[in-house]
DNA sequence: GCAAAAGTGTTCCGACTACACCCATGC
DNA sequence: GCATGGGTGTAGTCGGAACACTTTTGC
């Protein structure tokens, strides 16, 4: 925490930033196998015309939390979501409008930018996109990104290693998954987002029932040719003892 | 990433950010088995008095990192040092200096604080003060932690449970540890920081030594009573294939 | 010799693996 | 019936937990 008092001198040093929050959106279509991270089109300079990250600048006021919610609910409407803190990014000299036309605003040459960026996971099947790939804004599949504005494939990969870490040690799963779903969902879920690396389903079952926080339905739901399968619901109140223990799934 | 060109009218509500860089920096005593954190005591208003994490604003041109570098080298010599980044805070009505005497910069009332903390791990045999206790900064128990300034007891606790995970999951301890050591050190070390709650000494070199990166010098240490303990050295080489992987110790 | 600390070995048991096999449905 | 996906059971194996035991030092 700063010194401002004895430190006189160095006042004319310090920087001053703009703030902005950039959103690693992610989503896992079971269907075809694949993870999915939302980018929309740049409609100005820099970087016209290349997908982005969705991001904004931090009002006045505004928590970083939710400078993230709101640009997230600017561009999609979700009822389920896991939202949480990934990294901030901020080298000198990275202005995004230090050497273009754009720096109109009210601030000084030296301003600086600084990106606090958050890591969310959203429900593929709920999620609605606001406006159209035309409005420039698309969900990619993870292994065939474009080349993104700024530095954000890097922090696309970190929170792609986020994502993947996240789900091999918590819970967030569930947070994603429909308020009731089938133990092969969640199977498919974890195998799109981790590789086959892990163990067969008959096992995965047998260790995650063991668990014991996932409640018999009773219900079952037919999904074409095959055994009707049971339905099994997040139980919060029997996780909460594993909470915070060095708990793997997988 | 903001849109700035689109929404001209939104620029007023833009908020402006001092930026600053708070470290947790931890250390272990084995001797008297207990976790440290460095604290020095705040010299100026707000919180005149008052113990705090070692901070400070960051500078024109340097990096949020490098801030971080030089905080903790103006006080404290180390030679081997883990450093990494933290989380950010920053809720917005939370200026350190808008309600107190000590707003003389030239910064429009409406300047917001955004803190970035790190979190650095030292060794404590190793590291020498710069100034001592009467200059305000100290080695404090993490037992024992007075009330400190700003939101800092909350950054404390939130670095604090990345120590824990850190030494669960990954080799930071051998940053930490002098160039050869005994297991027992390594033992000493993470019992001081995880409890007891883990296997016995006699299981614990078993694993540890079956991972296969640490190589026996052949030298040997005597402590005083009992058999002199042999003297291994970390082989980064050799733990270069098990970096990223779901690696547990303990 | 005896205490103290380092280091080794052994037994027990639970957990994960890899399957084989049974069950309920659509067609 | 048979294909398809859901669900159960089991034998083999690996690894951790607990603890007894041996080795090497200081005194």
């Amino acid at each position: 925490m700063p010194e401002s008092g004895t430190k006189q001198l160095k006042q004319e040093a310090l920087a001053n930033f703009q703030v902005g929050v950039d959103n690693v959106i992610f989503s896992v279509d079971t269907q075809q196998n694949r993870v999915l991270v939302l980018l929309v089109m740049r409609q100005e300079e820099p970087f016209c015309r290349r997908w982005s990250l969705p991001g904004t600048l931090v009002n006045h006021g505004e928590a970083l939390e939710n400078a993230a919610h709101r640009i997230l609910s600017e561009k999609i409407r979700v009822n389920n979501l896991y939202l949480e803190q990934l990294y901030t990014f901020g080298e000198p000299g990275f202005n995004p409008w230090k050497s273009s036309g754009q720096d109109h605003r009210q601030t000084p040459l030296d301003i600086r930018y600084l990106s606090v960026s958050y890591f969310a996971l959203v429900r593929f099947e709920e999620a609605q996109l606001i406006g159209d790939s035309l409005n420039g804004i698309a969900w990619y599949p993870i292994k065939k990104l474009p080349q993104l504005a700024f530095d954000h494939n890097k922090i696309l990969e970190y929170g792609y290693r986020r994502l993947r870490n996240k789900l091999e040690y918590s819970p967030v799963a569930f947070d994603v998954l429909p308020e009731v779903f089938t133990l092969s969902d969640i199977y498919q879920l974890y195998t799109t987002v981790l590789g086959e690396s892990f163990a067969d389903y008959s096992n995965f079952r047998t260790r995650l029932l063991k668990l014991g926080f996932l409640s018999d339905t009773g219900l079952k739901v037919s999904r074409g040719a095959g055994r009707p399968a049971s339905l099994y619901r997040f139980d919060a109140d029997a996780f909460a003892p594993l909470k915070d223990k060095p708990l793997v799934f997988i």
